[in-house]
DNA sequence: GCTCTGACTATTC
DNA sequence: CGAATAGCCAGAG
């Protein structure tokens, strides 16, 4: 695992598990933290914010199934491209994920 | 080394 | 059901 610019475990954490989530799945920004015991899920985001090249970004999403915020319209882009589970919702980005088909953890063994 | 900010979450009004 | 508040952790200034 490449040590990245900020070279934090933190960050270290948040790439190595973001970059083990599997092409058409997600997981929540909760479920990232927790996975490398902390419930940072704000940092989790920020660290992608800031160390997110060359990561799946889109792959995390929030707790509601919701892609970042102002990042909607490019998250749905690799959503389609991957075949990410989608689902219609009355959300201000007119979609959401469907958690309980691309929801995933690292003890996943779908593939 | 302290303070502010933020790609979050859960609870309450 | 939508908006507001509080709690949370880490990075940047």
């Amino acid at each position: 695992m490449a040590v990245f610019a900020a070279g934090g475990d933190y960050t270290e954490a948040v790439v190595a598990v973001v970059a083990t989530i599997p092409r058409g799945r997600v997981m929540t920004y909760g479920d990232v933290a927790w996975t490398f015991g902390r419930a940072g899920a704000r940092a989790v985001g920020m660290v992608l914010r800031y160390h997110g090249e060359g990561l799946p970004w889109w792959r995390v999403v929030r707790a509601g199934g919701h892609p970042p915020r102002g990042l909607s319209i490019e998250a749905r882009a690799h959503y389609d491209e991957e075949g990410t589970p989608l689902v219609p919702a009355p959300t201000p980005e007119g979609y959401r994920i469907d958690l309980g088909l691309a929801g995933w953890t690292p003890e996943d063994e779908r593939s």
